[in-house]
DNA sequence: CAGCCGAACGTTAGCGCTAACGTTCTGTCG
DNA sequence: CGACAGAACGTTAGCGCTAACGTTCGGCTG
């Protein structure tokens, strides 16, 4: 490995035979160097292979043109998320770092912070959880831009609209014709999925139609939880003919189990997700679900991120990007046949629920 | 947003009376302190709330206890591995920043190894493309650890054992029976592609079996190519009867297509795949693959690098992983039926399977 | 033509830290 | 008891860079 000096400002200026800091002008694309020499350091500074050291110009309190990321990689989308983000980014000549947080660990990010503050302009925090981590940046010099926090944030803030969604899921059910409408709930640790129970017992108030805690059943966002919360739905007496699921995976979980028992989505039961990973759109049946506007908020995230670096004291903005429900094989309308059987123990909450159906 | 003052060690050496050299010698725990004094010190660093700027530390030449990765987040896996490399990292009192490459890019990372060398004291390079990034990294002055890059690589590396994990899955197959074996490919820019492809060739030959070429199909690794080189392999007058996938996501795929076609895997055909995926497990049929030591190359990378970094002059080391054969739903012995009118066909060849499979 | 202004440079002082030396002081031994 | 070793500190220089001043000099004005 033959090691290589890298040549610091300093020579490329002795090179070019003018100073330090007409060589810094000159590289910094800042006034006081006439245009030839300015090419002419420019040239030079190429062939000598010069890079700018980040730490020392981060040490004289310049911009590094670096943002960091803190990010939960094992979540889904964060990877999507982080992969729009580092394009937006090098698109302005930002390079971005990011650091991957632990699973599942509470265990004070005061250092994490403070590090990237270091080394980077500014930060985004992907966090899906409400934690502590976001006070103790409150003081930390440094701007920062939170994804998915939610409403309550202190700082400014990206989120796709998860409420809206949930409501698109399930008035697109109501209009189908469902009446007994069941949900598998997600890991309530997070706003997303708080927000999704919300939208489905708001919707089902909204439509007058009775709300059976039977029917809302714990999930955690696996495939595994949505299996076992499909079953419990199975056991009812009288069972949901469509549920809202609050993740893809967790409803391609109930769909086994639905048809483990032997019957068919949409054919007995339709299913509605939310996210649209890649694959609802391959696997049978193709999965009616809402989907998240990663790249939006990716955009979104960055470009707020950098105003705020370079100085525009934006107000906290609160940016909440639309969902977008995208109607696949899985939901079907209600069958006739069960319509009427139905149609008794349902009679006050149809009104409601047509009129809401429009 | 409060902002908040960080104090220097210049402060906390004021603070504490003592100097500049003596509060960082404490600090960084070296020689030369009393031990009231260091106490004394560390105690009102603490309270202070001092965290060591680390861009001026690399400006002197000290170790940051950073050290970069750079990788492809995209990439099947890459997730699980870095989780597991900043838990190893972090475990070592390091910390871990991430860099996310673009796409399928191939522009010059010269100044992407050039930022993380101002910022970290080593890099690890999740690279599964052959590339001229590796070059350019000849020089970095820096330590580099590759995963994923295969034995040719010019720097210490770890892989799995992509070829052997092909061999086992394959000897599998044969051990059961089987005797036309289709092999599904991966994208072959990945040495771990190539790699399994060599091995089903090999297992073939050694097994004495005919290599017919209508039985290789080009995949990419996704579910869909999978589906479409299953569909190719259904068509064939004379259809395989085990199909080896490159990869569990386009294994996936191919079953899908052979649901289809009205067989039942492993009934009629029996399928195994490679990475050992999460919902490989839970998915029906669970899928017989091949596992990936992902936990032990993230180990294996961040332990050598360190080793590097403390200096330890590791003479290029290639360290390559056992992979592990799972067998479960998705494989089961050839029926006899077929077998018998197979056999006159592979007559020589059963000889040196039955010979291969002990 | 003195005076002044501004463009085009150069010089100086630090950012926060550490390596490499000084300096002081205590103990110890011939 | 003088010399000397070594622990416990302090001082200095500099990592690579930039902000904030100097300096020079051509050109313009009254």
């Amino acid at each position: 490995m033959m090691k290589r000096h890298y040549p610091t400002l300093a020579e490329v200026a002795k090179v070019a035979g003018v100073s330090l800091m007409t060589a810094s002008r000159a590289i910094n694309n800042r006034p006081g160097v006439s245009p030839e020499k300015r090419e002419d350091i420019l040239r030079i500074a190429d062939e000598m292979g010069y890079v700018a050291n980040r730490a020392a110009q981060k040490l004289t309190g310049a911009r590094t043109r670096i943002i960091g990321v803190v990010a939960e990689l094992h979540t889904p989308f964060t990877s999507d998320l982080l992969l729009g983000m580092g394009a937006v980014a090098r698109a302005a000549d930002y390079e971005m770092l990011v650091y991957s947080l632990p699973v599942c660990d509470r265990r004070p990010p005061h250092s994490i912070i403070e590090m990237l503050r270091q080394i980077a302009d500014g930060v985004i925090v992907i966090l899906p959880y409400e934690s502590d981590y976001l006070e103790s940046m409150a003081t930390a010099h440094i701007p920062v831009v939170t994804i998915e926090q939610g409403i309550e944030s202190a700082f400014p803030s990206v989120t796709a609209d998860n409420y809206q969604g949930g409501c698109a899921a399930l008035r697109h059910l109501i209009e189908l014709g469902h009446r007994r409408i069941a949900f598998i709930s997600g890991n309530d640790r997070l706003t997303s999925a708080r927000d999704r129970r919300r939208a489905y017992r708001d919707v089902l108030a909204q439509a007058r139609l009775p709300h059976d805690p039977a029917l809302e059943v714990d999930g955690d966002f696996l495939r595994k939880s949505g299996f076992e919360a499909a079953q419990k739905l199975l056991a009812l007496d009288d069972r949901p003919t469509a549920i809202f699921a609050a993740n893809d995976t967790s409803a391609y979980g109930a769909i086994a189990a639905i048809r483990e028992a032997g019957l068919s989505v949409p054919g007995d039961i339709s299913v509605v997700g939310f996210d649209d990973i890649p694959i609802a759109s391959q696997l049978h049946p193709q999965l009616t679900t809402v989907r998240q506007p990663l790249q939006q908020m990716a955009r979104a995230s960055v470009n707020l991120l950098l105003a705020l670096i370079a100085g525009l004291d934006a107000p906290s903005e609160q940016i909440v990007l639309p969902t977008q429900l995208i109607v696949r094989e899985s939901t079907t309308p209600l069958k006739v046949k069960r319509k009427k059987e139905e149609a008794v123990k349902v009679e006050r909450a149809s009104a409601g629920a047509a009129n809401l159906a429009r």
